[in-house]
DNA sequence: CTAATACTTGCATCATGGCGTCAATATACA
DNA sequence: TGTATATTGACGCCATGATGCAAGTATTAG
């Protein structure tokens, strides 16, 4: 059941950072931005394509209001997901490829990297009480 | 501008099935679980303390009403985020860290390694118009 | 059995946000 | 200049869901 951590078991000092990592990278805006299946679809849309794309071309994926697109493009790029780019008329929207992968790499990293429960909340802003002996 | 990817250019076949890995690991199921706020400080209350809490013990990790850390736990356990036991008149709860941490980084993986833009949407479920020439 | 504990569930309230319609704006083209 | 194109913004409707209170259920302790 015990897994093999990244590192080993170290001063209150180095836990307290790991933890502190886990809230950085945990960050409801940019998960919001993801969690609607719409703007899922649109994300994963952009992320297929690679390539520059215009609201009138994403719309054409999806039979929902091209007014709706926009909305969500001009979302997901405000929550750092999509570059946006005007040129003339048309606004380009690319997903943000490399720093998605990134920021979800640095997710699972923070949570991996975490140490086993014998080092519980003494350290942090955690409320959680200290764990307690054998009564569990 | 260009990056190195992991995958050489391939055939129809291999990027389709990159696309859809894509839309496996994208299910806006499990990130809305974790979109909430609320839920995103549980759950890194748990995952920070790595031992099974009960719900009383992580209630006091927020200053919101206890029925509401009990149905958020609830949520974030059918979501798959967390394990969860019921033992007597405690509910225990668990963050499900390694699975969290693969899903996150099959979901970098996924990303990582789609392909550059020039194989973009003939191949899949994707309805965006196939890349133009120069024109853009 | 009774009471306390730990949690669950029903209910009402309220805020957020997705959606579509329509009007407004900005740019390109003839 | 007039018109078509591409996008943005304002507005209202509505569904979802987060919250808190209070009642209900289940288990343990005395």
């Amino acid at each position: 059941m015990a897994s093999i951590y990244k590192h080993a078991p170290s001063t209150p000092r180095q836990a307290a950072r790991r933890k502190a990592r886990l809230d950085q990278v945990l960050c409801p805006d940019l998960l919001k931005a993801l969690a609607e299946p719409t703007r899922a679809r649109l994300l994963s849309c952009l992320l297929k394509c690679g390539r520059p794309c215009s609201v009138t071309e994403v719309a054409e994926c999806c039979s929902i209001d091209f007014s709706v697109v926009a909305r969500h493009l001009s979302t997901m790029a405000r929550a750092g997901l999509l570059n946006f780019e005007k040129r003339g008329r048309v606004a380009w929207y690319t997903a943000r490829r490399e720093e998605l992968a990134a920021h979800f790499r640095a997710l699972a990293d923070a949570i991996d990297e975490l140490e086993p429960a014998d080092t519980c909340c003494s350290t942090d802003t955690c409320a959680c009480p200290p764990q307690a002996g054998s009564s569990r």
